[in-house]
Parts: C-alpha cells; structure tokens; sequence
DNA sequence: CCTTAGCACTCGGCGCTATCGACTGCTAAT
DNA sequence: ATTAGCAGTCGATAGCGCCGAGTGCTAAGG
C-alpha cells in the first residue's frame, strides 16, 4: 500500500519533499517555492516547484496553513520522509565518547537508567524516557524474609539485575527467626531463575496444593511471596529533560503543555505506547497522531528496545515535537540503546 | 519593627487592605477607588478611598501596574494581611471527611505520603508537596546482609517507619552466610534504635577502631552499613498537582514555568526550603521573593511540619502564585498536617 | 508535454491612529 | 477630614492601509 503510494510519486517529488521537510524542520516556518527552488539545486524556476508541490499537497504529504503562506509537512509526509527519504546523520565521535562516558563509570548516584534518561534529552534537547525491564523479564535471584515485629516481616526479592523489591507484610501469627530463614532457602531454591511472570503463577498453584496440605508455613510463605510481587506488577520508566519540550513554539499553548504534562505524570499512556514498541523490533518512530493518543497529538516518539545477551529488555525513547531533527535524533535512540544493554551487560 | 508598620497604619487603612487583597485575590485584577469604597462597606467616597490607597502605597503595601490602574498588594501587603487582618475559612465538614478518608484507608497502591501530597493539590488546585522523614528522624531497627554472589552483597537497612533502605555493595572478599548473619545481629544490637545521623557518627568512629584491631571481617560490615547510609543521606519529597500550577495566568511566561519545573525536578531547592520550615515549628508561609530563590519569585509556599508522638518528623506544603487564596489554604495545609501525623501514628 | 514567465489575488503581520473606559491625582468647596 | 469635580494617564481594542511572501492560473516557449 504504501508501496502503490510510493510509486505514484516521481522520484523528483520525493526529492522534492525530502528538501521542503528537512528546511521546515531547520526553520520551522512553511516552505515557500522560491526558497525550495534555490535550496533543491535542480534547476527548476518556482513556478515549475509550484506545480510539483500542487501534486504533493493532492497526495496529501504537504498542506499550506493557509492560501498565501509556504507548505508544512503532513503526518503522512514525514512518515514518508522517516521511512524513505531520510539521510541519517551519524553521531560525532565526540557525542558518542560523551555518551559511552555517561553510561559507563558508576556515575556517582545515577543509576545507569537514569543516566540513560538524561543522556537522551541531553542530546536531542527534547525529553527523554527509559522504561525498566518489568516482570516478564525480570528473574528472581534469591528470597529472604526478615521479622520486623511479632506481626510484620519484610520480604526481600533479589532480581538479576541487581535490584531489590521489598514490601512489608502483616501476619496472623508468629514465626520463628528459623522459620523465616528456611522458608527463604526453600523458595529461593524453588523458584530461582524463574522471571516474576513465571513465579507468580507458581506461586498461585501451590498456594492451592499447600492450602490443602495444611502447611501453614508454607502457605503463609508463598502468600507473602505473592504479595512482593504483585507490587512489582507494573512496568515503569524514568524520564527526563520534559521541560525542554517548554522551548519548542509548537507546544507553547498551556492547555496542550498540560495534558502532555499530566500524561508525564498519570504514566500508562506513555507505559502502553512503550510496551508497545517493546514488542516490535528495532526503532519504531510515531509521528503525531500515529501515536493514537490525543496528547501525543503534536508530539513525535522515536523508541528502540535495549537487550542484553540477545533478550530485549526495555525499552527507550524520545518525545518531541512533530518537527524534530529525525535524522539526528534516530541514531541517537539508536545508539544509547545498544550503549544501555552493553552497561547493563557489564553489571 | 512589624510592630511598628502596623502602629503607623491605622484601624481604618488595614481595613481597606484587607478588602482589597480579598477582592484581588478573587478577580486577579487591580481594584480600584470605586470597587473598593462599595466592597468596603463603609459610606465613604471613592475619593476618600483614594487618599487613603496613596498611605497604602507610601508605606509600600500595596502598588499601581501603572498610572491609570488600581492598586494591587505587594508582598509586605500580603505579609501584614496574612500576620494580621486575615479571617481564616474553615474547611467544610465534607472536606474534612474526605481528606479524612483518603489519608485513612490503604488508598490502593498509594503511600499515605503520596496520598497527603495528592490531597492537598486537589483542595487546593494547586501543588501539593511532602517531605519524608530524612536520617534526622528515621530510627534503624535491624539491619541485615544478604550475600548475593561471590562479591556482592545486599545491605538492608529496615526503619522505625517500615521503610526499608537496600544497597548492594561490592566487596573484596567473600563472606559466608554465617558470618553475614552474625554480623547484621551485632549491628541491629548495636545500633538498633538510634536515628540515622547518630549511627553514621558511630560507624565512622568504630570503623577507625576496627582498622586498628584489623578485625577485617567488623571493618568491612560497618563500611557496607555506612555505604547504606550514605545513600539515603539526603531527604526527599513527594510532589503533586505541577500541573495544576500551568492554570494561572502569572505563571503563563513560558521562562518562568520553566524555571520553576526545573526546580521540581532539581529538587534541591525545594528541599532546602522544606528544611528551614520544618525547624520553625507552626505553619510558615513564603511570600514571592521572601523564601529567597529567584525561581520561586511569583510563588508563595505553605508548609506546616507534621508530627508523629509529638516529635516533628516531616513538613508539607503547597505551592501556589502569590495571589493564592490563603484564607483557604492555610487551614487547609494545617489540617491535611494534623491528619497525615495521625495516619503515620496508626501505622 | 513539460517548463516557465507573467499576473491577479490572498492573507498574515506590522505600524499607525482613534476611541473607549477605568483609573488617578489634584484642587477647591463643604 | 471628606467629597465633588475635573483634567490627565494609560492599557486595551478596533479599524485602516500597506507590505511582502506566496499561490494558482493562463498563456507562451522549448
């Protein structure tokens, strides 16, 4: 299909376009003929450019905002720009110094995600964005249980990947500091290696068995178990840099800054539209309203998932306005990407 | 020296001060003679009101934007008017009971810090923030190792409030489960019961101690508990409702709000302002420029430390421009304070 | 048939002007 | 001390004309 759209447009248009978007994303103001004419380096008089963009506009990849200003890119012209057009610009071996930088040392109290975070906004000045492995990735290491008081334990789970969960839990009765301590060796022998997802359904199943066995012990233990995870249900991410999205005119109306701001906040559009591109592979780019979202509406998201050890993780991103540097901004997502799952690597 | 001010302003001008800031705080707009000599009540002539608005401007209470507009209050204005003219509105029953409600019951998968902090933003439509208990205050009443691998191990501090601090640390050697599990026994004995600061002095001062003696075994075990510390050496907040602050007009410049999320998410600041209030004890209220940062310019901040068994153990706010409704706001930050110390204390 | 010059037309942006309305400050009378 | 009256200030708004950038269309030329 977008094939058939393809080749109804001659290569000269589509060179054509490639020229007007990258001038619109430079200048951010409508493309008139003369300026793309000069810029295009075909010599072709205005009114023959005129003609062109005529057909363009009827394609539907450029519009006029109105009848005596240049032309913008539409959704569907950048998403052909993004998908055909687009020359990447490849980093500078500076920036990528920088970044390999960033993401290595143990950068004082940063974790490498939010290093991660910041060094995507830092160098796209748009806002940056990591979502952190959840559940489904996640594999259990160990599980300890220590008594806070006669009705309270902690219960720890240790992740692969270094983290810690915790969550206090209240009890009915008592247990015996050897109790706890066996029931820790058990199921960390039981169900070490497993990811959350595979544990929790475990867990369920043999809080059945145990309920009918009588075990109190133990159902009590794999209660408690079910319990820290269940608070580890949900993904998350770490963002940051969101206020450099202030600086772009195109966001500058405060009722559309707010609800993109709410969604920074309220988190699962933003976890959805992730997850999403999670599943896919390699960058993913929406553009505007692709996105599916209203208040993305305005707004680019360029992803790529991150692995280590040929899993993929998570995933990361950037969030800007419609009218982004694509062909810097792609290679960027790209990079940090693959510098996250080699950091994550090395842990 | 208040003292003073107020002695050289007469029962009559408070009055009119007072009017006044309760009209602008309503209409946002600079209020003039005539608006004034009505809301007053009192049979006096627009021109007699003004004679009096100019002692107000001498004085430095309130200013004009310009020539021909009225008067509006400047922050010793607003200073005088919260010290002393001001009426307080109670909270409506229903307010209560609801502020009631969602500190009370496990509100979902909210902390009752978070839940104060939404609370707040939506009595007030404005942004609620919540200061945790930092090391000052927090008691450690266990500490526990948890060997991860070879050189890895988890320090788990757990707190009075039942949070729990984890850290892993890299160690040099390797440690047996008994050794680990006998150490975590001697520290909770140790330093059970004392709050943060207290046991870091202590740590620092034995690990000297236990260089001399090389007891390499103590040594490393206060050096991985004073790593735990460390990492929660600085306190923190839980903010609400930013956006809500994208809704008033003087906050409307984009450079502005900018610099003003920027300190949200720098936290320092905030933080440092959220310290100094919870020393003083009792409701404080930062006027625009009073609280000292640039940022903070166009904001007054309301805060009121809570308490849990009579000890102060945190402080809450909210952040609003300058023209906020304070007569509302202040009980409200009073009682959200009381009821959020209450709900500590159940816990 | 594609390209191009020419031309009429559109429309946003800018600056200028006039008007209106809400105030003030001052003065003089009560 | 209070007040009416009055001149004056100033922001906000609307109207006007002009400029410039850019378009679409048409007709002529390669």
């Amino acid at each position: 299909m977008t094939q058939a759209i393809e080749n109804s447009i001659n290569e000269r248009a589509q060179h054509f376009l490639k020229v007007l978007i990258e001038r619109y994303i430079r200048d951010g103001q409508p493309v008139g003929s003369r300026t793309l004419a000069r810029d295009a380096g075909m010599e072709l008089s205005p009114a023959t450019v005129r003609n062109i963009m005529s057909d363009l506009e009827e394609l539907g990849f450029v519009a006029s905002p109105h009848t005596s200003a240049g032309r913008i890119p539409t959704v569907p012209g950048y998403r052909l720009f993004v998908d055909s057009l687009i020359s990447l610009k490849p980093l500078a071996e500076l920036e990528i110094n920088l970044a390999k930088e960033q993401l290595g040392g143990e950068g004082g109290s940063l974790t490498v995600v939010e290093a991660a975070s910041k060094l995507l906004s830092n160098l796209t000045h748009m806002a940056g964005v990591v979502m952190v492995p959840n559940r489904d990735i996640v594999v259990v290491k160990q599980i300890e249980f220590v008594a806070l008081s006669e009705t309270r334990v902690l219960t720890v789970l240790v992740t692969s990947k270094g983290e810690v969960l915790n969550r206090v839990i209240e009890t009915s009765r008592r247990f015996r500091a050897s109790e706890l301590e066996e029931a820790g060796r058990y199921l960390t022998h039981h169900f070490g290696g497993q990811n959350l997802e595979e544990m929790r359904r475990r867990v369920v199943r043999e809080m059945e068995e145990a309920r009918h066995s009588m075990n109190t012990l133990m159902a009590k233990m794999l209660e408690m178990a079910d319990a820290a995870i269940r608070r580890e249900e949900r993904s998350d991410y770490v963002m940051a840099g969101q206020t450099n999205l202030m600086d772009f005119d195109e966001l500058a109306q405060m009722d559309r800054l707010r609800q993109l701001f709410t969604a920074f906040t309220e988190k699962q559009e933003i976890l959805h539209l992730l997850d999403r591109s999670m599943r896919a592979d390699g960058i993913q780019i929406f553009i505007g309203e692709e996105s599916g979202y209203d208040t993305l509406e305005t707004c680019s998201v360029i992803t790529a998932p991150y692995q280590v050890n040929d899993q993929v993780v998570g995933v990361l991103g950037v969030i800007g306005p419609t009218r982004m540097a694509y062909d810097r901004v792609i290679p960027i997502v790209d990079i940090t990407a693959k510098l996250l799952g080699a950091a994550l690597k090395s842990l």
